[in-house]
DNA sequence: TTGTTTACTTACTTACAAGTAAGTAATTTT
DNA sequence: AAAATTACTTACTTGTAAGTAAGTAAACAA
């Protein structure tokens, strides 16, 4: 069954953005799924095969999830991203890109690549989204779509971050201002 | 001699800034200072308290340039925090925050308490300063102060650690969105 | 000058992490 | 029916982490 696969690698994911990479241990995920360490290698020979994993699902996730809204306006579109930050913010959660960034410095190669491989996808589609946006007059800004958009994900990424320190409610406050500078839903 | 004491707690800042609290050994500290392991046990008897101390003095330090600066005005003040950050960013590191908040769940409660106390100091430092700088005219923002420090706090935490994903262009091209936003420099 | 404190070292312990080699039971292929 | 593959378990190894108990050399205090 790919069904204990799929879990080692859901579970992990939860790990990665409840507790960070490096804080996560084999035995994190074998006692819960009731299954042996020796198991979890089989599937992913090293950890870093299985962070790699990690980050290629929740890659295909994002593809998958705004290819399916291309058709919509690009206002309901960025309300998407900010929605899927705030379900996070709900279960205590943290991106991946907030948990992984920090620790960026002592992951392996084959992560690290992929790290910038998700961060390149999230920043391109929202630059795109921007951009476009702007032209139908959904959102109102200045300077190049691309370095807003890095401001956006910025937020959104740190939001999360300050919500765990702070408290929830802080996510909603900096969402807030970020959408109101945007001119989005005026 | 306080010297090893000062050098231990230097080095682990500096450790936690660029690799993670989870991710540092004594034996980073131990082997540079070319002490024991049992050196730092002596001083630190436990982790906790290391990373306690690291915060102490942070939060010392914080406390001490701001009272320094607070004759000036406040856009100068702020201009502080920027520099502060960007001089981080030049040398590959993260701030405080932004290591230990994904860590958040993982650590022991004297230290997530310690977090608490320091981010409380720089937000509310963030907001005293804008919002007598809006007084004044130095900037100008929409709502709260208190609101628009959180949005403050936030970019400058994550264009540091998007920096080391993304190259460390992206400190200033988030940094200078920000700054327009605020009317600051006008 | 003797006793105490300071700042360590030596030499451990305990715990737990990632990873592996060999075996097995059930399913699938030939 | 026999052979091979899949999805594991059992039982390790190796490495490293935090932490400790006991000893010591130098400085200082009585």
């Amino acid at each position: 069954m790919q069904d204990t696969k799929d879990r080692i690698v859901s579970l992990a994911d939860q790990l990665i953005k409840s507790r960070g990479y490096n804080a996560f241990s084999y035995k994190d995920i074998s006692d819960p799924l009731e299954i042996k360490n020796a198991a979890i290698h089989y599937h992913f020979p090293t950890k870093t095969d299985l962070g790699v994993a990690v980050i290629d699902v929740e890659l295909q996730q994002f593809m998958a999830s705004t290819g399916k809204l291309a058709a919509q306006p690009e206002d309901k579109q960025l309300k998407f991203l900010f929605d899927t930050f705030s379900r996070k913010n709900k279960e205590g959660l943290v991106c991946l890109m907030g948990s992984l960034s920090p620790d960026y410095e002592t992951l392996p190669e084959p992560l690290q690549d992929k790290i910038t491989d998700l961060s390149s996808a999230i920043l391109e589609w929202t630059s795109g989204c921007l951009e476009r946006g702007r032209e139908k007059g959904l959102f109102r800004f200045e300077g190049e779509p691309s370095d807003r958009a890095l401001l956006v994900i910025s937020n959104l990424l740190a939001s999360l971050l300050l919500s765990r320190v702070m408290g929830s409610k802080v996510f909603g406050r900096i969402t807030h201002q970020l959408l109101r500078d945007l001119g989005a839903g005026k």
